[in-house]
DNA sequence: CGGCGCATGCGTATTCTCCTCGTCGAAGAC
DNA sequence: GTCTTCGACGAGGAGAATACGCATGCGCCG
């Protein structure tokens, strides 16, 4: 696979390239806006990472110009955190997928896999689990059919559980992905939000869709 | 790496078998459809090779049922030379890869170790020992297919044995692994969990999956 | 007012301790 | 070589202590 990284901040470009070729990603690295734009219409890659912010034509003119030339090559987005109008703008615009920054190198592969395996099939901007669904770039969430209002903490808390069904992750991890700082070990934030969650999604618990692992984490699905 | 081959022509079966064998792969070799549907679901396996046409369930089939059932086990699919359509049909169905008959063993080899490679995301967070297998990214415990509840300490216990089957463990080693402390000499902790887990992991005792070394201590696998 | 972060008390699964009983193995006598 | 006895070690049960997660309520900010 060989993609295309644009990003302006030298040292998490370098950093970014070295770490998704240990995982036999091919990259590109590129600074530049208009070099960019450059390289993504004459090179075929299988998929292109674009920071918003860039020097010379920015990620989110990139994305458009190549929509309007029917280009359809996937595109993640790289966003500072806290830029929501700019996430949803960016899938509106025909993006794949965002990620805000700070962010690991392997969820990024990760989802550089996902976003190229799922072109082909073409169910872009959809999370399903069970009878649950939550739509990206509509930022809605459903449940078999029937619309369910989420705060933003909430829709985000969501979100990140439904990328990886079943796996367990620590509140930490929880934190750090879905508040974005280091935890404040004093806190019980993710509890509560896991209760408010299971409170609008799980209305009735006739189905546990959030488990509780004890001493751990939490996870989507049933025990 | 254990993996199910399935395969009409015992011919080529055995073959097959004792070649990946001699390349240090476990295979389970079946020639019945309906058989290897019933293994595929029940052993976690490392990777499946399944001949298209087979008596009872086809290969195809088997595909889409594991997929349907979320099963991403890897899977490489066998064609007869020319029945190219049927290729295809088993990539969109979510095959890995595919070879024609006849072939070279040590090109099934080979893709196998890719192909087991590349999903790695997906299974290297497995351990299995016999028909016991614990997922650590999803904390669960499963015999024979049947899940397992366990708490903390007893999965953290249970997945200390499994790093290192049939190694014996003292307790002091267990403790401090598990515990973290170093071992106050006037408890029987790890005696109490190791009961525990017995009475869960190896209900009836038919099976003595884990083995007392008077006098040393614990380790997995019989005599 | 709704969303968010923080703090508190409560119920309970889990952990740990304590105690007894059964079993294994070594050593000694015949 | 075989049988017996004794000591030590591990198995197992049952209750007390604990820590964990849940629920709820409050104040703050936009």
């Amino acid at each position: 696979m060989r993609i295309l990284l644009v990003e302006d901040q030298a040292k998490l470009l370098s950093f970014a390239k070295k770490g998704l070729e240990e995982q036999g990603i091919q990259v590109d690295a590129i600074s530049d806006g208009d070099e960019a734009w450059e390289m993504a219409t004459t090179v075929p890659y299988d998929a292109l990472v674009l920071d918003i912010m860039v020097p010379g034509r920015d990620g989110l003119s990139i994305l458009r110009g190549l929509r309007e030339k029917r280009n359809n090559v996937p595109v993640i987005l790289l966003t500072a955190r806290s830029t929501l109008p700019e996430k949803i703008e960016g899938l509106n615009l025909g993006a794949d997928d965002y990620m805000t920054k700070p962010f690991f190198v392997e969820e990024l592969a990760a989802r550089l896999h996902t976003v190229v395996r799922r072109k082909a099939g073409d169910s872009s901007h959809l999370l399903r689990f069970d009878d649950l669904c939550i739509n990206l770039l509509e930022r809605k969430v459903s449940r078999s059919g029937v619309n369910i209002d989420l705060s933003t903490r909430e829709f985000e808390l969501l979100e990140h559980l439904m990328r990886s069904p079943r796996r367990v992750f620590g509140r930490m991890q929880i934190y750090e992905h879905v508040w974005g700082y280091n935890m404040d070990p004093e806190t019980n934030l993710v509890e509560v939000y896991i209760q408010r969650l299971r409170a609008k999604i799980d209305k009735d618990h006739v189905k546990k869709l959030i488990r509780t692992v004890r001493g751990v984490g939490y996870a989507l699905g049933e025990s």
